[in-house]
DNA sequence: ATTTAAATAGTAATTATTACTATTTAGGAA
DNA sequence: TTCCTAAATAGTAATAATTACTATTTAAAT
């Protein structure tokens, strides 16, 4: 089981990553991380741009944007939600997976082998009345594997 | 193990839904339904916007999203993303679910209890090279619960 | 056939997110 | 330390998906 490192190991730990990435370490991008990292709430923009601009006031929403961006792309942070930039339908209910293209955004259906199947955790049902579980996939799809190749 | 009904028993099954859910029958909602339940690519709104215009041409885009919002409620269609109205950001690296409310939005942990994990299905990485997974749990909160009773 | 609340069409408004450009700065090299 | 340069940022403007609004239409109950 993962146990979770202290504020200050894991603002290392970005560093690290920065360095490994060839990107820069900027207090922007450890101030706007440190925000997520110590909250516990799933903070949106706003919370976070607003949070940072106390201590940075010239901070702008356009750098808390891109820099959750980089974040991401380093594995430091993830989004509790896809948020392709349109919503998508389905109608299929047979239960299945959706593997996500994290560059193209394409929806692939994953169908269970026989045998397989979702299990609930636990206490799930402790925090209210369950609808339905969705599970994603998120990765980078041959099609744009094949093309970054190139 | 279900098995996918054929299109007409489908739409039979969305007029059932909406009489024992005291919602109308309109041609709108059979024709938006008919588009999404054939398709097989996960379409998003212009595009079915632009197939139900095809024998529509007077439909609204709004009707659009109202109907596909109401037929999401009804059960017979499904977003592949919540599609929360703000992106939410995680920096929590255990492995842990989320349950997320279709009411109020709000996100709550779920962390697994020792022994519970992911499995990945079988063919997941047929689609491309995996990332990371996503466990969303929908449902409806126990805050929200407690207000609807009152 | 009549009635009425629900649903729709057409359009306007909203809002999260992204793009753009001049300026600043991290971090390597001299 | 100082200089240099590409990366990153601030401030603002633009975009685009989604939602809201109002007059009109219509499903379906009486």
């Amino acid at each position: 089981m993962n146990k979770q490192l202290s504020l200050e190991e894991r603002i290392e730990e970005l560093k690290q990553a920065c360095h490994t990435k060839g990107m820069r370490v900027t207090p922007q991008r450890i101030a706007i991380f440190e925000e997520v990292a110590k909250s516990c709430s799933h903070p949106d923009v706003e919370t976070i741009y607003d949070a940072v601009k106390d201590k940075m006031p010239n901070v702008s929403v356009d750098t808390v944007y891109r820099t959750l961006a980089s974040l991401e792309e380093l594995d430091m942070i993830f989004r509790v939600d896809n948020q392709l930039p349109k919503a998508r339908f389905d109608a299929d209910k047979r239960p299945h997976h959706h593997f996500i293209c994290t560059e193209c955004n394409e929806v692939y259906d994953i169908f269970l082998e026989q045998g397989e199947k979702v299990d609930l955790p636990q206490n799930a049902n402790k925090y209210g009345k369950i609808k339905d579980i969705n599970v994603q996939i998120r990765g980078i799809c041959n099609n744009c594997l094949a093309k970054n190749k190139k």
